[in-house]
DNA sequence: AGCATAGTTCAACGATCATTGAACGATTGA
DNA sequence: TCAATCGTTCAATGATCGTTGAACTATGCT
């Protein structure tokens, strides 16, 4: 039996819940990486923060359960994309904002 | 003596601290109230968050402290400030996002 | 001088956060 | 079938957060 990985319907989705998410020094860099909008595996290996893959992996579902992120199984190895372009539409101008910040 | 309420240089500002500061439901609304550029006393009566005075001057302080803000002192009585050119010209984008965010 | 007012600071609290290490579940491949 | 791999989940821990209520500081007013 295969679990999902359920994120929020961009309309439910809160500013204050995006800030929330991306308050944190390693998701905004997730997220920075991410901003290609290409799918990226979450491979503890790709992701070299320097903490355990419990910590990554709450730091993966922080996202998704912001709504930020989406999660695809791809048999035992997952990838993590961008919602790009609905972020894009729910908040416009607020990813290029970060992404383009120094 | 009067006592001064030290802000940031915003070339020191990270964006993480931005963000954290905003994501609280409180402070991002008083950055809505401020967004028209003006100074605006912080008379709890003012801000009826329903919460004490001493909640309210942790956030204006959080704010101030990040950056974001800055403080105005008049006598009795303390006004605070968006610190809006300098944070567009540091992060620029952001705050439009945040504002014109539904 | 004396008192009221505006706002800050502080200690205390309960709640949430980021992390670890271990256990678990699902999938692949030998 | 069995073991290895990928990633999640869980309990525990220490740190930080948002709030309260009380004390305190600074200023203005009479």
């Amino acid at each position: 039996m295969s679990a999902d990985y359920p994120a929020p319907d961009m309309s439910d989705v809160k500013l204050v819940d995006v800030l929330s998410a991306l308050a944190d020094p390693t998701r905004l860099e997730i997220v920075r990486v991410l901003a290609d909008g290409l799918a990226h595996p979450k491979a503890t290996t790709e992701w070299d923060f320097g903490m355990q893959k419990s910590a990554l992996a709450y730091h993966f579902k922080t996202l998704r359960e912001a709504g930020i992120t989406f999660t695809i199984v791809n048999g035992r190895t997952h990838d993590i994309q961008l919602r790009k372009d609905e972020l894009d539409a729910r908040f416009p101008g607020l990813l290029d904002a970060l992404i383009n910040a120094r």
